[in-house]
DNA sequence: TCGTAATATCGCAATATTACGATCACCATA
DNA sequence: TATGGTGATCGTAATATTGCGATATTACGA
C-alpha cells in the first residue's frame, strides 16, 4: 500500500488539487510566468530559458495542459502555448472563497 | 539522476510552488476546507471525517504547516489549527496578478 | 503515579515525480 | 524526396510522496 488514496474526495476537491499541484514545481510556475511574460505566448524558446531539458520541458508542458492551466495550438511546425484563463480563474476564485471564509470569521483562532 | 532540481529558480517561483503544493492533494484541500468550515477551528475530529489514518492525516497536516499555510497551537492536550490567513493571500494575489496580466493581454492568443 | 486521549514520529512498502538521453513523428522548404 | 527544426515519447535512474501500523510523546484527570 502507499498509494494516492485519491478517490474518497469530492469532485471539487480533486479538481482544486490537481491545479495546484500542476503549480507545486518552481519550473512550471517558471513556464506559466514566462508564457505570459512573452506576448506572442510563442513555443519553445522555453528550452534556451529554463535550465531543463527540452525533453523535460516537454513533460511540465504535458503536465500544464492535463491540468488545464495551459493550452497549445500548432502553428506552422511550431507550437503555440499559452495560459487558459478559465483554470486560472477557477483556481482564483477558489482562493478567493478561503480568504473571504477567513475574514469573515474575524480573528484568527490561534 | 532525477531528482528535483529545485535550485535555479527564483525564491518567488519556489514559495508560489511550495504553497501550490501543498494544496496539490485532495486531502490537504479537505483539511483546509474542514478546518474553515468548523467554527472553533478544533483539531483532530478531522481524523474521524476523512478516510485516512492518524498518521497519514498527521502527515499532511505537517505538510500544510511547512507550507504555512496553517498554524496549531497548543490548547490542553490536543491541538488547535487553523488557517494562516497571511500565506492563502499570498497565493490569492499571485493568482491574481496572473489572472490580470490575462485580461489585461486582451484576446487568449490560441 | 497510572491510565488514557491526542499527536507526532519511525520504518516500511507501494507508487509517483523529476530528469535526461535517445529516439520517433511531423511539417516546412530546399 | 532529403533535410532540418520542433516537439512528443520511451526507457531508465534517482528521489519524493502517500499511506499505514507500531511506537513514542505529551498532557490531563483519577
Amino acid at each position: 500500500m502507499g498509494a494516492s488514496k485519491t478517490d474518497s474526495f469530492t469532485e471539487g476537491q480533486q479538481a482544486i488539487a490537481s491545479i495546484a499541484k500542476a503549480l507545486g514545481h518552481p519550473a512550471r510556475v517558471a513556464i506559466v510566468e514566462y508564457l505570459l511574460k512573452v506576448d506572442g505566448c510563442i513555443c519553445n524558446d522555453i528550452v534556451d530559458k529554463l535550465p531543463l531539458s527540452q525533453a523535460t520541458i516537454s513533460q511540465h508542458l504535458r503536465a500544464l495542459k492535463d491540468a488545464g492551466l495551459i493550452k497549445g495550438s500548432i502553428e506552422g511546425n511550431a507550437i503555440c502555448y499559452c495560459v487558459e484563463g478559465k483554470t486560472v480563474k477557477r483556481l482564483q476564485s477558489y482562493i478567493a472563497g478561503i480568504s473571504a471564509k477567513l475574514t469573515a470569521k474575524g480573528t484568527e483562532c490561534c
